[in-house]
DNA sequence: AATGAATGAGTCTTCATTCAT
DNA sequence: AATGAATGAAGACTCATTCAT
């Protein structure tokens, strides 16, 4: 690994840990081990190291959905289950690296805000190519607001990775999280 | 009004606009026009007011909601009045005082991260009282999470309202929002 | 007793307990229950009431020795009891009104260097006139640097009274210190 | 030299010039032609460098009588001689270093009371073994109260040496109180 | 490439003093 | 005469960034 990738690994951690305005270029430096001098070596600033850590965190998450096909599915059972995977990969990712979610959740609005924004519409924008796709197909409601409804949703997994984050057992809120948030995303909570 | 709420008003104002660590105490006075020793008489110092201010805007929040009773409802269709008109309102205090919302999305993290996790928890509370009504009166699905599913409609609001903080055209963000939001929430997405 | 008075007294007494610079106007006001801005009804302004307070106490402490005549004894044995006399009131001063050497030796320097020095300088020189008494009379050595000899006992008078005034035994001390100061003073520490 | 051991130096005499609470670590700075920013690598913050050159001083004063042997002397006349030597080192120090002793006798206290009056402590514990060898080998009075004593002569030398420093002219000061403060200690003023 | 000493802009906070009521 | 709200000068301290070695 390079010498750039360890100094953004280790700031990822620190920022997660301590905060954004709270870290120093010198914290980050003394947990490497390094000279707080190197560190512009590779980054032209606090504000560039925060921005580039922001970007592979946004991506990192990204990542947990886009291994799924939004046009793949035919049935709502077929989607149910490319839904569950997405989320267990969701709570995958939270559980092998915290500091990813941890710095997601706590700092990207403090680093970047417009960069989070950003991020929440793309994943959105990913998120509405699947319900477009069940519309299509005919699984879904035709009356489906795409567009708000996926912003929604986003809304509903950016809060129950935050609550998870927090909970002293993530095992339990991970399983009732998958649960009850497919259950209201596909059935609503009105008695059938 | 007196002059300490004067200047919570200016300050969320300001906080909201500029970022709590961007605003200096002298930046409040100088809005003010008063000098920035009178904010001392006031306030005990910067954290302070911008607990205080956050303690103001968390309240304000839940009190777009608390006008509804949780145990009103005896019918499904009366439940979704109740949350319509609690969407109503949220959206309403996000047109008359739009820093209100500004301040809780961009700043209430940055001032008092527990704080701000304590006024979710709160709100998911709320909310969870009246999912338990539509349990008990029948009305709502059995088998519902009422903790989690609370919560996840807690981050449906949030997103929401975020939304339309940065939309050009709230109005427009608001009316399906309430559309689409309500339809989620009660029916869920999956084709009837 | 005068309103002025008060406020000198109470002065003294935080003054010696906190020190000058630790003393905000406010706390000596809020002491009194009076309003801050009454204070500068009676006093120009801080440095003000301490140069008075100082005043006070190193005329309070010239008290203690100016009620002796500085010609008035004629055998060494009158001088040594007047010495005892001094002392004993000085102590005496001690007991009965501790912040008035504690603002002495504790703050007196802080307020005005200038005229603790000069307080200083006029002990000695009342000293002086009871050892020039002494010499004239014959019961002192004739070779007796006067001037600077008033200024040495003075050094020591000024100690006792600073041990005294930290000690936990003040009175041990205060025997002690008059039976140890007179010997020396008169005697010295050769053996005879 | 240091550079640490330069800030120092210069702290010491600034301090002693205008004071501890009337120096400012910029005036500090400015003297030395370094920015306020480097103190803070080599100082933790203003007391921290107050507290550092107290000490340096504190020891410097002990230096001077550190080189005689307390239980050195057997005779009278060698005492009076090692006294003398300990005395005309402190009017020496006084000379070379002459910020060391203003220091001392104007910030000290003000700096730190308590460390001020562990010196005169420590000063009085180191005279009383002197006075004690003295008492022990028969050449001082046998109902000598040795630790007031010490304390008492502590103070003379801190009035002398006091004295010299305010003096126009401290060439006569210093011949006068050795000569004056050698005879008040070992023969007293009485004549004989 | 690596270092860390040096820098100074920027910010919070205190408190003596004034003055309108 | 009494008050206390208002003021702003003053000062300690932090930390991102630069640069000579």
């Amino acid at each position: 690994m390079s010498k750039r990738d360890d100094i953004l690994e280790t700031a990822e951690r620190v920022f997660a840990e301590k905060g954004y305005h709270e870290t120093g270029i010198a914290d980050i430096a003394a947990e490497l081990g390094i000279g707080h001098g190197t560190f512009y070596r590779y980054f032209r600033n606090k504000q560039d190291i925060a921005s580039t850590v922001l970007e592979r965190v946004v991506e990192r998450i990204a990542g947990a959905a886009l291994a799924e096909d939004p046009d793949a599915s035919a049935t709502l059972e077929a989607y149910r289950e490319q839904t569950e995977r997405i989320l267990v990969r969701m709570f995958d990712l939270l559980d092998d690296h915290p500091q990813v979610m941890a710095f997601f959740h706590g700092q990207s609005l403090v680093v970047d805000a417009e960069r989070l924004s950003g991020a929440l519409d793309a994943y959105a924008a990913f998120t509405a190519q699947f319900l477009a796709n069940g519309k299509r197909k005919g699984f879904l409601r035709q009356d489906l607001d795409v567009e708000i409804t996926a912003q929604a949703l986003v809304g509903v997994i950016f809060e129950g990775t935050r609550r998870a984050l927090r909970a002293p057992q993530p095992e339990e809120v991970r399983t009732r999280w998958i649960a009850a948030g497919t259950a209201l995303m596909f059935d609503g909570i009105a008695a059938a």
